[in-house]
Order: structure tokens, then C-alpha cells, then sequence
DNA sequence: GTGAAAGCGCTAACAA
DNA sequence: TTGTTAGCGCTTTCAC
């Protein structure tokens, strides 16, 4: 009777009231640093995806700031737990210690009994943090795999500092597959378009340019078909390309870019399914997740005669 | 002495609890609803520009979701106030009554006594709720002014459903610089890319085609370049385009893409501070703010002789 | 500077 | 079904 009154008065329970009587906000912080540069907007995905889960269990999801302070906003309570980002992918090939900063974090919060998982490239060691991992090495190995089938030996590779993964793997297949990747059509350089096009222009005028190029994304790989352009060299016609992220744009590049896909909004979902399990059963330590990437073969890869050399 | 204590032993003090007592959540709801087509990506731009200024504050962002009940969150407390982003500019043309769910939630919310600012095309009605507001219409009579001076006469508009202030805007222009937009010129469709490949297809299979044809997104205007090509044309040699947002990958396409900037940051940042102004004094109504679009000349347009017809 | 007490609006447990 | 009570962890006020 009283209930019903209630309703009619357009009653609202007051959530914070709520929350601090169950101990319980419903809310879980999502810690994307930085959002990288603008083209690299997979990230939006990943959001998305921890999003749908999360609403669909009742979860609200605030959005960290790259200037915000993680470990704080856990510790008070004001979410029940967090979804990290990290921010590299370093850590394969550093090898020990410094697996970056959203590690330490992640730590931190898993030390004060929060539960954390972190969106990223490794499994992060200490056992009370959650881990999804994308594994670059998987389509790193099939685009060398794809480029030796297609006929390619010199194989030039425009690497992103602080992400050697994908170039660790890439190398390995390629030496695995009897084509070693030639150190001097390796080009490390920052992230951007310009990058891009210098690596690009770099590696055409070397006196035996290669005749295809990965580059570790599709930023970089928008760059470098501008710089195969300034050559006067066509795509893929002179120069093959492939890309790495399969951001929105890679498809409506002209013509549409070979790259590598990453499933950032499955990322993103199977970290909020893991951190809601981990607010459920507390006491039992996540399994890492691993979410694939694969190659999307479009239009900016050529056969080769196997004649040439 | 005590105090000194508590910090040493790391203690940090419950944020529920301070929330409860001090009335404040210090947290805003931001809502996207559905986040458009993966290519219309700016709204990434506009989370991050209200971000920017809600952290300074000292503000949350807690991310709306599409299914979400965005007035019950605020009502009940768990945010101080709401930045609702309007999904559709079809206000300017319907004229009356329907601008939109989105207002109508904003309306709701300002009902119940909390701050709320809408991000759209028109002023909301109502005093109590902010508005921030994109003068589409700037850019889109630049454009028209742009492509008369350049020569341009047979003009071609590919319009998006639900998005009509731009062309209203564009045909009037055109029509006080003594071009009329000719309706045989105009299609309208989707938002997609398949959906400008056919309307440039259609646009160019006409007896006499339109030199110049003005896309109401880019992703649209990406779709369009691909069609001209399909029948042969090169953009912007053969006919000319331009788009519209300003989307990271128009500055990457090849040639660039001349389009109309949306400074989707500058949304965000201003609704941020209007929401915290309306917070602060809850008494005074607040004027509403409107964000310009400027025309962003790069490489689809040509000029063309006057003499050509 | 420190201590004590009230109360923010709810839920949970128990009593009627 | 309904009423009562005791907190959740803090801030604020007032007293010491």
C-alpha cells in the first residue's frame, strides 16, 4: 500500500544512500590513459564493448582520466572495480620488470583486495589482477605467412616504438619460413602519418626496395602509401601494404587496406565479463583471457612472380 | 597528530560516504546514446573535450549507455547532473513539437530540479536545461559560397535522413548567390558508404552531372569518391567533392578531402562548463552556447572556368 | 587541537 | 504486511 504511494509520487531511491549501505556502487572504473591518436580510435570499440556487458549485469561504467588518479577512485569506493588499458606493448620483449605503469597500478589496486583487470598485450603476473590479452603474435605470424605465399622476400617493416611485439613475431615467423627479415627495411619511428611516409620514402630508395611493407598500423600504413605516392610508386601495384588495427577507415582507404584486425569491442567485453566475475567470487583467481587477431586480406597486396628477385 | 597518522597508514576516506553527506557525487552523466556509425566518430572527440574540463573541476564522467535509464541515474542521485547529446538535427526543418528524445529526457531531468545540458543543432526550449548548440548552418553556407566562387553551378548534395539543417542551410545560400540547387541534384539516402557510391553513381549518370557534389558526412563523401571512380571519374579532376565533420581519416584520404570542420572537442569542453556553472548557481538560467563550423579547404575542389556550361 | 554527537537516506534484521 | 531499530562512513557543529 505504502509502495504504491510511492510510486505514484514518483519516488526515487537515493542511489548513493544505496550504495553506501550495501557496499556496492555498481560502477567500474574503465582507464584508457591517454586515448591514443585520433585515427587510432579502436579504443571507442573497446569501450563499447565492456559498455553492453556491463549494462546489461547493472554496472555503470565511468570513464577514467588521463590525468586522473586510478588507484584513488578505487580505493575510496566510488567504483567496485576497474578495467585498465595498457598503454604498450613493451613488455614482450623487455622481458622482466617494467611492464609499464598500468601494471603498477593494477597491482596497487589488487593489493588494497579491489579487483582489476587489465586490457592488454601480456598477462599481467601477479595473480589477483584479471588478464585479456590480445595476441598480436597470432596475426603478426599470418601476415608473414600470407606475404611469403604471395611470392615476397624483401619485406620491409615500419615499426611504432614501445610496441615490439608484433615485429618480435613477425621476424620469427619470417625466419621460421626461411625469408629473415633484413634488418635495413626495418624502420622504427614514432606513430604518426608523417612517420608513415618518411619510413615509406626511406625504404623506396634503397637500392633494392622491398617489395611489400607491414606496418604496425594503419595510421603509419595511411603514411606510407602517401610516401609510395611522393616516390611515384602506386599501391599495390609497385609497392604492396599492409596495415595493422583494421581501424574504420582502413576499409575505405582507396584502395581498401590489407591490415590486421583487432577486436576491440570482444576486448573490452571479455574484461568486463571477467571483472564481474571477480565481484562475484572474490576468493577464486581469474583465468586469463586471449583474444585473437587476424588478418583481413583486402586490396593492397599483390602477388609476386616468384621469378623476380 | 591524528590526521598526520592516517595519512601514513594510507587511509582513504570512503567516497560513497562523502558523497551522502555532502549531497554532491561529483560525477556527470555523459550520453551518447547509440554512438553513430563507426566512421562519424567524433563524439570519441567530444567525450574527451568534456573530460578535460570535468577533470580540472574535479568531475567524474560516468558514460551513459544506450540502453541506459538516463533519468533515473540522475534522479536518483547517482550523478549531479547529465551532458546529453542530441541525435538528430531534424529540429531546424520539422519546425514544432518533436525535437527529439533526447530533449524530451532533458526536459525530464530538469524537471526534477537537477542541471542538465543537451549538445545539438537547436536551443532546447525550455530555460532550464543548457544548450550547447553546432551552427551547422555556418559551414554549410560557406561551402555554398566556396563552390559558387569557384565557379561551380551544377551542384550536387547528397543529404543523410534526419539531418536536414545543412541543406536547408546550403539551398538557401545557394539560392541568395543566384545558383539554385537544382532538386534533381539532391539525393537522399543513408549514412553509409554504400549509400554515397550509388548517390554519386546517380548523380553522375545524369544527362548533365554536377560538377561539384557536397556530402552531408564524410563517411558519405568516402562512399561518393569511391562511386566517381567506379564510373571513371576522378575526384577531383572530374567532378569535385567536399564532405562534411571533418573526420580523422578526411585529411588521410588521397587527395584529401576538403570537408566542414566540427570542433566536436570544443561541444564537449563548452557543455562541461555550463553543466558545473548550473551546478554552482542553480538559480540563474543559463545562456546558450553555440560552437561554429568553418569550411576546411584541402584538395577535392577545382576551380572552374566560368565559361564551361 | 581534539572529542562527542547528530544526521545524510537508505537497507537489513527483527518485532509486532 | 507494516513499524522499529541499528548501522553504513563520513562531515558538520558544538563543546571542551
Amino acid at each position: 500500500m505504502v509502495l504504491a504511494r510511492m510510486e505514484e509520487l514518483g519516488y526515487t531511491p537515493n542511489a548513493t544512500a544505496q550504495r553506501l549501505v550495501t557496499g556496492r556502487t555498481q560502477t567500474v572504473l574503465f582507464e584508457c590513459g591517454e586515448i591514443p591518436s585520433v585515427t587510432d580510435l579502436y579504443m571507442l570499440e573497446a569501450i563499447r564493448g565492456a559498455q553492453r556487458t556491463l549494462t546489461v549485469q547493472q554496472f555503470g561504467l565511468l570513464l577514467g582520466s588521463p590525468n586522473g588518479d586510478s588507484v584513488g577512485t578505487v580505493v575510496s569506493g566510488a567504483v567496485d572495480g576497474a578495467i585498465l588499458v595498457a598503454d604498450d606493448d613493451t613488455s614482450y620483449v623487455s622481458g622482466d620488470g617494467d611492464h609499464g605503469i598500468t601494471q603498477a597500478i593494477a597491482v596497487q589496486i589488487a593489493e588494497r583486495g579491489k579487483p582489476c583487470v587489465v586490457i592488454g598485450h601480456t598477462v599481467v603476473p601477479d595473480p589477483r589482477v584479471g588478464s585479456v590479452v590480445l595476441d598480436l603474435e597470432q596475426g603478426a605470424r599470418e601476415v608473414a605467412r600470407y606475404l611469403v605465399q604471395m611470392g615476397h622476400r624483401r619485406i620491409g617493416f615500419l615499426a611504432a616504438r614501445r610496441a615490439e611485439t608484433v615485429q618480435c613475431a613477425f621476424r620469427d615467423e619470417l625466419a621460421r619460413l626461411g625469408a629473415p627479415l633484413d634488418p635495413e627495411y626495418v624502420i622504427v619511428s614514432g606513430n604518426t602519418v608523417e612517420h608513415g611516409e618518411q619510413g615509406m620514402q626511406a625504404l623506396l630508395r634503397l637500392p633494392k626496395p622491398p617489395t611489400v611493407v607491414f606496418a604496425r598500423n594503419d595510421t603509419l600504413a595511411s603514411g606510407a602509401r602517401r610516401g609510395a605516392r611522393a616516390c611515384g610508386m602506386r599501391v599495390p601495384e609497385d609497392v604492396s601494404l599492409v596495415g595493422h588495427d583494421d581501424v574504420p577507415f582502413a576499409g575505405l582507404m582507396d584502395p581498401p587496406l590489407t591490415t590486421v584486425q583487432v577486436n576491440a569491442s570482444r576486448l573490452g567485453q571479455a574484461a568486463a565479463e571477467m571483472l564481474i566475475e571477480m565481484l562475484d567470487q572474490p576468493e577464486i583467481a581469474p583465468l586469463a583471457r586471449v583474444v585473437p587477431t587476424s588478418l583481413v586480406v583486402r586490396e593492397t597486396v599483390v602477388g609476386l612472380n616468384p621469378i623476380q628477385e
